[in-house]
DNA sequence: CAAATCTGATACGGGTCCGTAACGATATAT
DNA sequence: ATATATCGTTACGGACCCGTATCAGATTTG
């Protein structure tokens, strides 16, 4: 981006892609799982639960429960790190990844349009 | 904004917006409120519990009690409609102002470091 | 005036999330 | 080997949100 957002712009953005994930019905993920799933995808592997608790500053069961939840939704899986038992290694899936890019989608739609 | 973003650039501005919000330990607000809010104060008014429903696709219930939590963080204001005594309008607030504004600096900063 | 309509708010049962405090399993240190 | 430390998970009580149905008050309609 090569031009920096007034402060109306910047909201209107939000605004537009908020409404988007509302209005389609959809379960909506929640910020803080939506920010680990943004972590997990964004950011080299491998992801433990620490980590992610250490990176967004919050308890170890906010991850264990968000990675319960978006694990349902098959957004994320989990497994064993071999090396150390006592890890779990978050991985991406095919679903979390086309979740993530309809929402670039959305954000990258919407910014041309402001 | 004259460039479009990469779908890697979206997400990376919605990480950062939500990894700050998540991090800086204040009550977040949920993607509805934070909607409701964002219309409010980026729409003409009147907003009317009714209206708000009907834009962000929701029943009642949800504007009442999102208000109710949003009012309690003195974000938005209510008071009755005096030529239509059935209505509620919805009101700005300082605070509500002030946090807005936060958002975008925060959305406005990252768009520039992407 | 009485009935029908519209408003926003509330009650209810169910689900999810939270923070703290534990817990087993695994690994490390003495 | 035994104690200590670290990992992720679970248990618990409390708070919040949801959708549906219902409500009282205000207004419009007949």
């Amino acid at each position: 981006m090569s031009v920096a957002l007034t402060t109306v712009q910047a909201l209107r953005l939000w605004h537009g892609v908020a409404l988007s994930t509302v209005r389609d019905g959809e379960p909506d993920l929640s910020v803080r799982q939506l920010c680990i799933l943004l972590t997990i995808y964004l950011e080299a592997p491998p992801h433990t639960v620490r980590d992610l608790a250490k990176k967004l500053g919050v308890s170890k069961p906010v991850i264990t429960r968000a990675l319960d939840a978006m694990g349902k939704l098959e957004l994320v899986t989990r497994r064993r790190d071999e090396a150390d038992r006592r890890n779990v290694l978050i991985q991406r899936t095919v679903k979390g990844a086309l979740y993530l890019e309809r929402l670039a989608d959305t954000i990258g739609n919407l910014s041309q349009s402001i």
